[in-house]
RNA sequence: GGUCUGAUGGCCGAGUGGCUAGGCAGAGGUCUGCAAAACCUCGUACAGCGGUUCGAAUCCGCUUCAGACCUCCA
């Protein structure tokens, strides 16, 4: 059953109930990461807040293609003139070649993706992968006239679009405004306009990523990979495209324009962003220097962290937070989220130690209702989970025998929780140790205790022990000085 | 300068015309040999100033402050 999903359209400003183009099935598509550096707190955001979506519809008998890419190439530093590629010039620094830079960052990213509970995509379409459909995309926007070459390269002429289309209907620009309140910079440019955008670009001769095109050896601009890539894979009409605020203006608007400048129409129905993280007060990004990657958030080593913190700890505390609201990191404010979730976690497992009554002195039936609600309200999370804590403390009072709960009841309950805590929240239950490790130490434990019992001559509690362990499928063996054991 | 957001109790964060989430921290209590956990009770917060309204944290205006985008960023 689907439910009455209404999701804030950043084209429209507004919620919009959610229908797909060709029910049951949903093309959705996200900006991936750019594979030049470490994954950080700022990528789990939107990896998150897709997922959530991606969880919520599958929840709800939607039946999805969710295409997530990744930019191996393409993507400018600077101004797209004089430009670097991004990729290429973490290759230069290193000493690397760009492939082996991307690989490796791809495999950093992958893994804390894993980590993090976020599954994986239906399709991870690489931007090296699919120069000839980019190619042909460029050729496309070219033959529709709203292209142009200049000196090898091939450029969006913004001006020409903007005539018939709207340049600036996402981000809510005006091209007239926009250019009169930008000072052109000296003539140095390819480019007829500060705004047209490059599709492809010629590489210069110690360019290393190169590929043939009709206009020149070199590598397509960073804005084509989406428009191309989301077409083959999702038709030239899809349901969501998805990505970070801050992607909106240029990328997103590019991409719009580069769509409708091939097809004559938007691509995208929906068009759904993330807002950022910020540490004090500022958005964290690469640019500012001030973010934190996942690993030093895992193992605690950032100067700004007084603790790590678990994958679980960092899902739930974005989770904790809507998708459009800033998010605003602290030791204190994950600290909170870890012993939410420990809480969270800790009645999820009580479940399983509850003895069911008779009858229930307590009705939680309308508990799924209200999360259902609470998601299809634009993947309100935190209201989600404020529903489950509500049935935290029932749990914990039905434990406590202040409640009571029927074995039908307590299914259901079960049942419910399980939905939304693990397959749509996708939260993972961390707390469950190591078990050889804790087993070792429980067991050491117990033949101490054995040991001072021998020692008193307690021989009836020392036998006892041993016995016991003995069914438990615990070896004991007595040595001059202490004991040994094995399972057995 | 342009465009656009936001300002909620000690902290984080929902909400959005009346019924005033939730988590963390704090105080008191129940339970308990001690401890922990759990449970119960408590704090009447919505930047400031005006306006609309029977009624506003919620709508409108102004002010102050903060942030984002306009160049790469999730």
């Amino acid at each position: 059953m689907h439910s009455k999903l209404v999701i804030y359209n950043t084209l429209t400003r507004r919620k919009e109930e959610f229908v797909p183009l060709k029910d049951p099935f949903v093309g959705l598509y996200v900006c991936g990461p750019t594979v030049y550096g470490d994954p950080h707190l700022g990528h789990a955001r939107p990896a998150i807040t897709f997922d959530l979506l991606f969880r919520y519809l599958r929840a709800t008998d939607y039946k999805v293609r969710y295409v997530r890419n990744i930019t191996d190439v393409g993507h400018l530093e600077h101004d797209a003139d004089e430009g670097e590629d991004k990729i290429s010039k973490k290759a230069r620094l290193e000493k690397l070649e760009p492939m082996e830079v991307a690989h490796y960052y791809t495999d950093r990213y992958h893994s804390a993706m894993e980590q993090l509970n976020v599954l994986s995509p239906s399709i991870e379409p690489y931007a090296s992968g699919h120069i000839i459909e980019q190619i042909a995309m460029v050729q496309r926007i070219l033959d529709q006239g709203f292209a142009y070459l200049s000196n090898g390269s091939v450029y969006f002429d913004v001006e020409a679009y903007d005539k018939k289309y709207h340049y600036g209907k996402l981000s809510g620009r005006v091209l007239d405004e926009m250019m009169a309140n930008t000072r052109t910079l000296d003539g140095q440019s390819d480019k007829r306009n500060p705004f047209d955008f490059a599709l492809w670009k010629k590489a210069s001769p110690e360019h290393i990523m190169r590929w043939p095109s009709p206009w020149s050896d070199g590598f397509p601009g960073w804005h084509m990979e989406c428009s191309a890539m989301s077409t083959k894979y999702l038709g030239e009409t899809f349901d969501i495209h998805g990505g970070g605020m801050d992607l909106m203006f240029p990328h997103h608007e590019c991409e719009i324009a580069q769509s409708t400048a091939a097809c004559g129409h938007d691509a995208a129905r929906y068009w759904m962003h993330n807002n950022m993280i910020t540490i004090n007060g500022q958005k964290m990004g690469k640019s500012l220097g001030n973010f934190i990657t996942f690993e030093e958030l895992t193992h605690g080593t950032h100067k700004l962290l007084s603790q790590a913190y678990t994958p679980m700890t960092i899902r739930f505390f974005i989770l904790q937070a809507h998708y459009r609201s800033t998010l605003d990191f602290s030791n204190e404010a994950l600290q909170a989220a870890e012993k939410g979730y420990e809480r969270l976690m800790k009645a999820v497992s009580t479940l399983d130690k509850i003895q069911p009554s008779a009858t229930s002195s307590v009705d939680l039936h309308d508990l799924e209702a209200r999360c259902e609600a609470a998601m299809d309200d634009d993947l309100n999370s935190p209201m989600v989970i404020s529903e489950l804590f509500e049935a935290v403390r029932t749990i914990n009072q039905v434990y406590d025998g202040k409640q009571k709960l029927s074995a039908e009841d307590l299914a259901d309950l079960k049942r419910v929780m399980h939905r939304f805590v693990f397959d749509i929240l996708g939260l993972r239950d961390d707390l469950a140790r190591d078990n050889s490790q804790l087993l070792s130490s429980v067991v050491d434990l117990v033949l101490e205790l054995r040991q001072q019992a021998k020692a008193s001559k307690d021989w009836a509690t020392s036998d006892r022990i041993r016995d016991g362990l003995s069914q438990a499928g615990i070896k004991v063996k007595d040595r001059k000085d202490g004991s040994d054991w094995e399972v057995e």
